[in-house]
DNA sequence: CTATAATTCGTTTTT
DNA sequence: CGAATTATAG
């Protein structure tokens, strides 16, 4: 082992609930970390510290992140903490490090180590075509919808004969059950899995064979675990089973940030740890070095409505700031050029456009910024929609590369077999899959099978010895030519970038570009298997411009960043909270919604606007709205109505200030609910106990700052 | 087999 | 209102 007796002065830049957490090696930990406490230093810290220590080597410890970026800092700056390329060290996703697992033991399941890994676009496909071969209803919808029933059985750790009857009481519920099982043997002839099954497939392997588990429950004496709030059942079982030996695991999360429960998050792993893993230590990093007390006060208010919370105070040591700015416009058109003009004002007083953000609910509301700003020339850059590898020219031109690649991908096949149009019609496509699965082969290889025969006639026929010869060519040319320029060969000669030459439509141009841009990528690989086997697991963008732009985006999104100036857009009844949440949700819903605001705000630094829309198009149709209800929520000492254009029909909360009394607070007249000698929290000096209280203002002797008075509104029960 | 008209239906997103 | 999917005519 290494040295035992290194210079740990890097542990010295932490606060002590941080220190604690990074020094706290052994055993079950749970670092309940707020928003813009530190968390990921102190992640980093403690990886480090276990490596530095010598406690173990790098491929001894299993750190698990939900991101390809998240990974991809963790290792950066953990390489950077201890001063060395990190060799060896398990590292990454819950599906890169499922994925190597599964590659070692794919026979365990049925598969072949060289299985493909199928995305959502895939997966939907896969469930359409098993709708039309059982004769059910098989429009994309449905299939979606089934696709989605299954990902919330994979998401539980359910393979299809562990599924509850409960969980079958309707008739979509039996049907989707049904193509479940089809679909996982479906899976297994094409030798491919789902993003599900990577995390699935190791839990299957892990409770079949101890011997395997053991192998990997001694191998990684350290496991940490990033935004635990975000784990689903799967990946808690994954978790659980890997860390039964050791004990040695580490998770770090908020549950006020749980926003992806829609997507099989379970906010109940993060609740339940200290039950879940007995003798844990939960320490609380609750100290902010990100926003001010107004803001920070403004969250924690809106956030304290939740009851499903393990609570906590955050606090900071920053100057008050200003209060967050409420600001109403008659419809989404001016709430975007309102914002326009304010951004315009801090750019024009020197902030920069990148230290700006707009949060958004939902996806369609950026349509009225980037109409806005593009009139007022302020540069954006809008983060979130169809992602690179998921436009519908990088997925075809993938097929192509697939199939070259590797001539039993019947999905590629099937995408591309008549795109450019070849005259290969839904008809004989459908005779192919007939034969293939009554022969069991391949769709290529069905395809040479039936072009002997006198199957097919005339133009079809020629087309498809066409495609064979080029498809063997193309192959026969993988090893032996360099793959750039075989994928320019392949994208020329298919006929399908010429397919876009020749469009006429606005959008081909951008099409065009983006294949290029494709083919850029992949000269950064060393093969096209490489480049495949990478775009597989990593749907991220490739480009990152780090111009000086504005940025809008999700809530979502935007978790785990951090602007100055952040404006929250679209806080109406209907849009925030959504009206699916209104309508079908229930508290439970309501709640994530909730936690969505509290993430959103404290995104910010130093300031933060809310602005809503009386009036709004929503699909196409105008609607006026109410404010959302989160404005009520937020504790009013914390926040400013700037002056209204409109005048109808405002709420009894609604009350606008002019502009320029922003600056003061509005303190609550009421007297202080706080009694003498009772212990209090205070959001910039922490713990301490009431010596005197004088309507609003408190003087508390403070544990570590000494005696202060303070108003009540920054206070609160500890 | 393909081009065009008619229709449906609208969160959040990573892997 | 518009994208995306399905139905229908060519």
């Amino acid at each position: 082992m290494h040295d035992q007796h290194q210079d740990t002065s890097y542990l010295e830049t932490l606060n002590s609930p941080q220190k604690e957490a990074a020094e706290s090696t052994e055993g079950p930990l749970l670092i309940l970390a707020g928003a813009g406490t530190g968390k990921t230093r102190v992640l980093i810290t403690r990886l480090s510290h276990i490596l530095i220590q010598g406690k173990a080597w790098p491929s001894e410890v299993l750190a698990v992140t939900f991101t390809n970026k998240a990974a991809n800092e963790m290792k950066t700056r953990v390489s950077d903490m201890i001063s060395q390329e990190i060799q060896g060290m398990w590292l990454g996703t819950f599906h890169s490090i499922s994925m190597r697992i599964l590659r070692r033991h794919a026979n365990l399941v049925g598969l072949d180590s060289n299985f493909t890994i199928i995305d959502t676009d895939d997966q939907i496909r896969v469930v359409k075509q098993l709708l039309e071969l059982e004769n059910i209803e098989s429009n994309k919808q449905t299939a979606k919808f089934h696709a989605y029933d299954i990902n919330t059985w994979k998401d539980k750790g359910l393979l299809p004969d562990q599924v509850s009857s409960a969980d079958l009481s309707t008739e979509s519920r039996q049907k989707a059950w049904h193509i479940y099982k089809l679909y996982q043997e479906r899976l297994k002839v094409l030798n491919a899995v789902d993003f599900g099954d990577l995390l699935l497939h190791v839990v299957t392997i892990f409770r079949n064979h101890p011997d395997v588990l053991e192998q990997y429950q001694r191998q990684f004496k350290y496991i940490m675990v990033d935004e635990y709030q975000d784990t689903n059942v799967v990946q808690y079982l994954w978790l659980r089973l890997l860390s039964q030996k050791s004990q040695n695991i580490c998770v770090v999360g908020d549950d006020d940030q749980s926003i992806y429960g829609w997507r099989g998050a379970e906010v109940g792993n993060i609740l339940r740890f200290e039950k879940d893993f007995k003798g844990a230590k939960v320490i609380r990093l609750e100290q902010n070095y990100r926003s001010t007390p107004h803001i920070l006060g403004a969250a924690s208010g809106l956030i304290s409505q939740n009851a499903d919370r393990l609570g906590k105070t955050l606090w900071t040591e920053f100057d008050e700031g200003e209060p967050v700015r409420i600001k109403g416009t008659w419809d989404a058109r001016e709430e975007a050029r309102w914002i326009g003009e304010e951004i315009e004002n801090y750019y024009r007083n020197g902030k920069r456009y990148s230290d700006m953000a707009i949060l958004v609910r939902a996806g369609y509301q950026t349509r009225e910024f980037e109409e806005a700003f593009m009139r007022q020339s302020i540069p954006y850059i809008i983060i979130g929609g169809v992602r690179f590898y998921e436009r519908m020219e990088i997925r075809d031109a993938m097929a192509y590369l697939r199939l070259v690649a590797q001539p039993k991908d019947d999905l590629a096949f099937d995408r591309i077999i008549n795109l450019p149009k070849r005259g290969i019609g839904a008809s004989t496509v459908k005779k192919l899959h007939m034969i293939a699965r009554d022969t069991g082969l391949s769709m290529m290889e069905a395809v040479r099978d039936i072009v002997q025969t006198d199957e097919i006639k005339g133009k079809t026929r020629t087309a498809i010895l066409d495609f064979i010869h080029n498809m063997d060519r193309w192959h026969g040319l993988l090893a032996s030519t360099n793959h750039v320029e075989l994928v320019e060969m392949i994208l020329d000669e298919s006929g399908y970038a010429n397919m876009w030459k020749k469009d006429k439509s606005i959008e081909a141009s951008g099409r065009l570009e983006n294949l290029k841009e494709l083919v850029a990528a992949i000269a950064e690989f060393q093969d096209l298997p490489a480049f495949l086997e990478h775009v597989s697991l990593v749907m991220e963008s490739t480009k990152s411009a780090y111009d000086d732009n504005v940025t809008i985006t999700t809530m979502h999104s935007a978790k785990g960043l951090e602007y100055n100036t952040v404006f929250l857009s679209g806080w109406e009844e209907g849009v925030f909270p959504s009206q699916k949440v209104i309508m079908e949700g229930g508290k439970k819903e309501l709640e994530e919604e909730r936690r969505l605001a509290y993430v959103g705000l404290t995104r910010a630094c130093k300031q933060a606007y809310i602005t809503f829309a009386a009036n709004r198009q929503v699909h196409g149709k105008w609607q006026n709205s109410t404010p959302s209800r989160f404005l009520q929520e937020l504790p009013k000492e914390h926040i400013c109505f700037l002056d209204s254009t409109f005048m109808n029909a405002k709420p009894a909360f609604f009350k606008p200030a002019q502009r320029k009394e922003t600056e003061k607070l509005v303190v609550k007249p009421s007297s202080s609910k706080y009694k003498v000698g009772q212990r209090v929290f205070h959001i910039k000096f922490g713990y301490g106990i009431i010596a005197e209280s004088d309507g609003n203002k408190l003087t508390i002797n403070f544990d570590h700052t000494g005696t202060k008075k303070v108003m009540d509104s920054f206070v609160s029960p500890a």
